[in-house]
DNA sequence: CTCAAAACTTAGATTATGTCTAATTTGATA
DNA sequence: TATCAAATTAGACATAATCTAAGTTTTGAG
């Protein structure tokens, strides 16, 4: 995705496409992962333009609210971030808290009995257990 | 569930059966709803016995540890706990954090191919959108 | 173009939530 | 009953996120 798709993206959703929001965006964009805020901060402070912390989190605020970004709050961790391309679940380790990207599948839906006067919006899918990199460290326990 | 089943409960897990340990299991078994820390501690503070606010969080870890009680991050706000009982998934308030329970139904498990090393413990599916209180009042936004 | 309003950014203070420390108390069991 | 690992405690500390008030930039009406 190039410069210019970041800023109708950006625009489509009623958002100014300023230096810093661009920043944002692009970064989450161009990194396939699942940065925290002050991984973000830290990142579009590398190079110019520079970006407070209160812009960080206002723009990715913006960005959720506007459906371009998701967040993703892991249990005694930081939030997460990544850019919503591809419909994707999340898996979440629950050793190193690592949240990465599986595969998309239909959700099933709750009959309109169980909803009630809910009005729902989306359904994703959280798979939990050890990510590849924690899996092996942990099976060892007892021998190592 | 009376008394001396969740004394079963706890000491089933290697865990003694303290006074404060078992307030907090106790008060998360008899309430349906999904507390946080901060009014799990108010709580069991309105009668003896008394607990302090790190043994109120040590014992909510113990519990989450134990497998016991699950703990639910919700994106911006404190996490919420409850106590395992039937199945269920999550319903998430875009709007109020609100955490309500959802029927059970089996979810799509992903093939071993996509896992790749990962080992997997649960998956839970997370719907998203406006609960019932919420619901209407977002509906008459332009209208009030 | 000009100017006022709206949108945006900023540094740093503040709040909210959760963890840690070091001293004390409790309770299972030998 | 003596022992000692497990548990509790008050309050300091850490981290993540939000708020405030002032300044800057963009927009668009006139
Ligand atoms: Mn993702
Ligand atoms: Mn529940
Ligand atoms: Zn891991
Ligand atoms: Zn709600």
């Amino acid at each position: 995705m190039d410069g210019e798709a970041i800023k109708r993206l950006l625009e489509g959703s009623g958002l100014r496409c300023t230096a810093q929001r661009y920043a944002v965006m692009a970064f989450l964009v161009e990194h396939a992962g699942h940065p925290t805020a002050a991984e973000i901060f830290e990142a579009v402070n590398r190079l110019d333009p520079r970006s407070s912390r209160a812009t960080t989190y206002n723009n990715l605020r913006d960005l959720v609210q506007a459906g371009l970004v998701r967040e993703v709050a892991v249990e005694g961790r930081a939030a997460r971030f990544d850019a919503k391309g591809m419909r994707h679940h999340h898996f979440i380790c629950d050793r190193c808290g690592e949240v990465e990207d599986m595969e998309w599948c239909d959700v099933p839906r709750p009959g309109s009995g169980s909803l009630g006067k809910r009005v729902l919006r989306e359904c994703e899918i959280i798979f939990r257990g050890l990510c590849a990199k924690c899996a092996p460290r942990h099976a060892s326990r007892k021998v190592s």
